[in-house]
Formats: structure tokens, C-alpha cells, sequence
DNA sequence: CTCTCGATTACCT
DNA sequence: GGTAATCGAGAGC
């Protein structure tokens, strides 16, 4: 398999265009000498100034400041002692992002049920956002990491490959909760829920 | 410094 | 489907 991470330009567009294509792509983990590879099956859509639901709706803060930087670096932050991996997107000074909510695990799979502690099941092991960065080994070190460079031990690789996508609402949030921002491959096993 | 609140998960019935 | 455990960021004092 061979892997051509996406460019710059691809995350530089519209949040909900840079999440749909995301779909069927692939996040590449370097790690302790190995490659770990996922296929990304579900995201959500974060919106920023316009979007209640986004961390970065009240303004830039220590943790938001990567959203409003250049777009294809990794936000990550901690949520209810787990991880989640985000993708900037928009021109810079505008803060979007694509939350990664399940991958199909591909390649590493032995490496990734190491990391992770419980439920090693294959159809459970990343299917969700705290679970693929425990799998992966995604913490708070990548934050800010750019996914469109060759040397970074994490970024995202051009795929491709025929589904059909299925939109609905956002998963977990309370502010604008009835909002189709949610999207999935459609009939993939491994999305979450 | 203290307090509150989740873009979650795992385990229970 | 219901809920306890979890912990850092952000806000307020």
C-alpha cells in the first residue's frame, strides 16, 4: 500500500467538504518503528464561530489556538480523561475542524490492542474517538502535529474507494445537537454506536 | 486555588 | 438504555 498524505489544500476549504472527504481516507501512525494504519469511517463536523457546539465558538484560548492556525495540523484535547483527535481545516484565522470519530482498524492491529487496555474485540477496538487515539497512541505530545508532512509520526493518506455517505446529527453534545454534521460510510461495521 | 463541566467509555440490568 | 468513573481546561474568586 502505497501512502501520499493529502496536501495543504485539502484541508483548506469549507469544514463540511474537508469532512466528507475525509471519509474512506487513512490515518497513519508511525510508532516504535512501526506503521499503524486506520481507515477513517465516521467524523463530525465542527463549525467554530458559527457553531455553538465548537470549542472554538468563544474565541481562541491556549487549548483552541491551533484552530485559527494554518489548516492540516492536529487539535487534540482531553474530554472525560480520554483523548480526540481533530483535523483543522478553513484559511487560517478561521477556526473549523473535523472531529475523527472511528477508524477501521487496517495494519498494526497487535500493536493497537496493546495499547488499548479493554474490549479488544476487532469491531471495538477504534470504533470511537477516545478509543482510535488510545489505539494509536494519540495524546496531548501530537497536539498542533502537521498532518500533511512526511516526517510527522502522525498524518492522513490518500485513498480511494466507492461508499455511499450517510449524514446525521452529532453525537454527545448538548448545543446545537439537531445539526446534520455527522457523517459516516454507510453500512461500515465499524462505526461508532 | 477551587469548582464545574463535558465532542467518552465500559459495564450493568 | 442507564450510569459511574474520569481529569484537564476554563472560569471565577
Amino acid at each position: 500500500m502505497k501512502l501520499i498524505h493529502l496536501k495543504r489544500a485539502f484541508y483548506h476549504r469549507e469544514t463540511t467538504a474537508v469532512a466528507k472527504e475525509l471519509l474512506g481516507k487513512l490515518l497513519v501512525r508511525k510508532l516504535e518503528g512501526k506503521t499503524l494504519i486506520g481507515k477513517i469511517v465516521e467524523v463530525e463536523a465542527y463549525l467554530g464561530s458559527n457553531d455553538p457546539a465548537a470549542h472554538a465558538f468563544k474565541g481562541m484560548t491556549k487549548r483552541t489556538e491551533v484552530l485559527f492556525g494554518d489548516p492540516g495540523h492536529a487539535y487534540i484535547y482531553t474530554i472525560h480523561g480520554h483523548h480526540c483527535l481533530n483535523v483543522s481545516a478553513e484559511k487560517t484565522g478561521t477556526a473549523g475542524c473535523v472531529l475523527i470519530r472511528s477508524v477501521e482498524p487496517l495494519q498494526g492491529i497487535e500493536v493497537m490492542k496493546k495499547l488499548r487496555e479493554k474490549d479488544l474485540s476487532l469491531l471495538h477496538l477504534t470504533n470511537g474517538p477516545g478509543k482510535l487515539c488510545k489505539a494509536f497512541g494519540i495524546d496531548l505530545s501530537l497536539y498542533g502535529i502537521d498532518l500533511t508532512s512526511e516526517k510527522s509520526e502522525l498524518r492522513i493518506c490518500d485513498h480511494n474507494e466507492d461508499f455511499e455517505i450517510e449524514s446525521s446529527k452529532r453525537i454527545g453534545i448538548t448545543k446545537a445537537a439537531t445539526l446534520p454534521l455527522r457523517f459516516t460510510i454507510k453500512n461500515n461495521a465499524y462505526i461508532s454506536r
